[in-house]
DNA sequence: TCCTGTATGCATCGAATGATTACTAACTAT
DNA sequence: ATAGTTAGTAATCATTCGATGCATACAGGA
């Protein structure tokens, strides 16, 4: 009963196939990503997890040995995609505009900012607050790098990452209606992306 | 036994006097906020707090009717104070300087904006994503009104407050020798304020 | 066909947690 | 002094959660 969604079982020839080792943990990589993103690390169980990838918790556990190792493999992974997106951008007089660009582009993944996000938050665990800072950091460094701009325009740009990040969070572009002001911050920090970012959130369900 | 922090019992004449039912509150209160702000919503137990304030845990589920109703009013307090101190900024010339550092001063009390960033990531609880659009859009509008400035420039207000708050929750500051870029980004963050959100962490505990 | 390794579930444990209940001790007004 | 009220705790309950051990099923080689 763990496996397959909601099947009239065995209709649309089982897929429930067995996997190796390697292929489950993807699978489970990629549950865990939803399910963390949305609850945080001590606010998920392993078996919400479990039943997203549609396998039984104790496997989840077995798999990765406990819920910390694989919260922290998700957020590592999510951590290094972001960067990859930043650092995939190459120095150069357009830099600047690309760099943005990248960093919207991440809204199509919601999860992996929402991840990133919760990550900053769950800092107590020192493992993950590493990365948090190192993430921070090689965001804050590749601006540097590649657009050859001063720590000051570095500085906003990592800022307004970490404003859509929270906006992100608290769900703000399906709250518009509550205050103007909202609405007016979203607008201006989306710009035209805002539908991008709906999209987003509609692609996450 | 929970009351009295180790006392060979009885020596140094019971300070545990009987308190009025809302000074406790307001001590929980204030245990609340520091347990809550590192550990946030759902890393946190009701247990913990009760600790804290020197008092049984199922007096502190009687006193607020549950985790959660705790949560929610510890929030609502850090918010209004986070709000009120950038609403007692007097629009005029020198209001964005004014707003500026109305900011910072909120560093000294490390665990509200701790506590403010959890809010964000605890979105899930739909009463607690209220608060927490309600105090984004709060600031933006104020410093719109105040400043008469428009709103990108209250867009970078508002995202420098929140790099500050990440920042803070990734205890930055404690940690400036694992990367030099994080070093510059904190530095150049915080100002001259660098000391001062040190000396937050250092009172927080 | 048997044999072995690997994938995976089932039953279940022990600790933690939020909550309830019932009781006691301290204060207050008559 | 007595009755009534308020502050507070100890005991404990039901649930949830992460984890473990054992059983099983399936695949591929001998």
């Amino acid at each position: 009963m763990y496996a397959s969604t909601d099947n009239i079982s065995s209709m649309s020839e089982e897929l429930d196939r067995r996997m190796t080792a390697n292929e489950r943990r993807e699978q489970i990589l990629k549950a865990a990503l939803v399910v963390f993103a949305e609850g945080g690390y001590a606010g998920t169980t392993t078996d919400q997890i479990a039943r997203q990838a549609g396998v039984s918790q104790p496997y989840v556990v077995r798999l990765f040995g406990g819920k910390q190792p694989l919260f922290t493999e998700v957020y590592s992974r999510a951590s290094s995609l972001v960067v990859a997106a930043l650092a995939a951008v190459e120095p150069g007089p357009d830099a600047k505009q690309k760099m943005g660009e990248a960093y919207i582009g991440l809204l199509a993944d919601r999860n992996l900012l929402l991840l990133l996000m919760h990550g900053f938050t769950a800092a107590s665990e020192p493992e993950i607050g590493r990365l948090a800072r190192w993430t921070l950091s090689e965001v804050f460094r590749l601006y540097l790098e590649r657009t050859g701009e001063g720590p000051d325009e570095a500085r906003v740009f990592v800022a307004h990452g970490m404003l859509i990040n929270v906006l992100l969070a608290v769900n703000a572009t399906e709250h518009l209606s509550e205050s103007p002001a909202l609405e007016a911050l979203a607008i201006c920090t989306f710009g035209g992306a805002l539908t991008a970012a709906q999209a987003g959130a509609e692609a996450s369900r």
